[in-house]
DNA sequence: GCAAGAAAAGAACGACCGGTCGTGCTATGC
DNA sequence: GCATAGCACGACCGGTCGTTCTTTTCTTGC
């Protein structure tokens, strides 16, 4: 079945994330994503039984591809806040950084299937939740680490990072604005600085 | 030309901008608009010359109504931080408010147009511009009015500010979790504290 | 009551959509 | 040498897309 070759249903999906990641998830279309791999349509679909499972395909081949490229070069750094920092560093922009043509695909998801009910919604759903547990995850090793303050609100925090990586998102793609890396920067950084302990050197605040 | 009964183009770009706010912009088809409007297609497409300027036509029309619904209340506040305080709390979740069933269009634009060249392109990237325009003149009145700091950096204010939108956005319409408000309250208030002049009353900080 | 003009409808177009089907390669097992 | 099985192919399905053109309907001034 899984042959030591590249199997045409790998070769399909890695070519269908670069197309995704520019024309978004309604934007692969099953007669576009044949002729970019190279084959005819119905070739292509006969290695899926729906559209659908070519989206979801896609979605979770570039879930791999991510945290090839994002968390598991990020796990080398030591734990704590010098491992949230690096996921960080590693996660805004990676899609770029990674080949991709275009932005990232589940960025564009959340907006692009915000009403759209179907398994496709469900499975963005699935991996932005499963991302946020990995960051809640880093913040609270910091916690415990006493790098970052005990009574400090970790979903609040995720909720924060994820906006900074969405404005960051909005001005690079969209904005196309030069200094997006490091307007996220300051703002990781304000937001760090919020969660430091008492008697860390900054002065800090009530809440 | 323009009568002073509803004209045709009124009904139709009223009801576009609910069909948009769902479907996003790719989503508003022709076909479907007419049948919600209640007309044929073809006597649709006789009020405009292409798809093109339906969509700027909606994107314009829904410029109006949200200045309306949001920005011109807003306006009665006195001015300076109160005033930027009031769009703010009518800016978010400012769609849902005004009766549109789905999110507010422009974000979603950011995300379904940041590959895709052209009219719409630039109708979405002008009516941003603008709307960070006014905001940054909301937070130069703070500055001015001493109610923040003088040495704020006001476009980094403005996209930080933008980062809580859209995460307020994330989380409200995908994630669909009840305590968006609280959370973008939360950020918003850690925003403007950071932007506090030194001699108020919480400590501040270096940056 | 009727002509003039605008507004809407209707029909049709070529292109593309997701999806199905039958056919022909080509590699492998015996 | 030959049957088998898996791939990929082109042709094609019903439907929808944006768009054009012609025809009908409605409004309105005289």
């Amino acid at each position: 079945m899984t042959s030591a070759a590249v199997t045409t249903r790998e070769r399909i999906l890695a070519q269908g994330i670069a197309l995704m990641s520019q024309a978004g998830l309604t934007g692969v279309t099953l007669g576009v994503l044949a002729d970019q791999v190279g084959m005819s349509k119905s070739g292509l679909f006969a290695h899926f039984h729906s559209k659908e499972e070519v989206q979801i395909g896609l979605l979770r081949h570039m879930a791999e591809f991510a945290k090839e490229h994002v968390v598991v070069p990020a796990m080398r750094s030591e734990q704590g806040l010098a491992r949230l920092k690096a996921l960080v560093h590693r996660w805004f922009g990676w899609a770029q950084r990674a080949g991709l043509p275009g932005g990232c695909p589940v960025a564009a998801g959340l907006f692009e299937f915000d009403d759209v009910e179907g398994a496709v919604r469900n499975q963005v759903l699935a991996m932005e939740s499963e991302w946020r547990g990995l960051l809640k995850r880093l913040v609270q090793d910091a916690i415990d680490r006493r790098q970052f303050r005990r009574n400090l609100d970790v979903d609040q925090f995720v909720w924060e990072l994820c906006g900074i990586y969405l404005s960051h998102h909005a001005a690079h793609r969209f904005l196309r604005s030069a200094d997006a890396d490091r307007r996220a920067g300051v703002a990781f950084e304000a937001l760090m600085e919020r969660a430091r302990p008492v008697r860390a050197k900054h002065r800090r605040k009530t809440t």
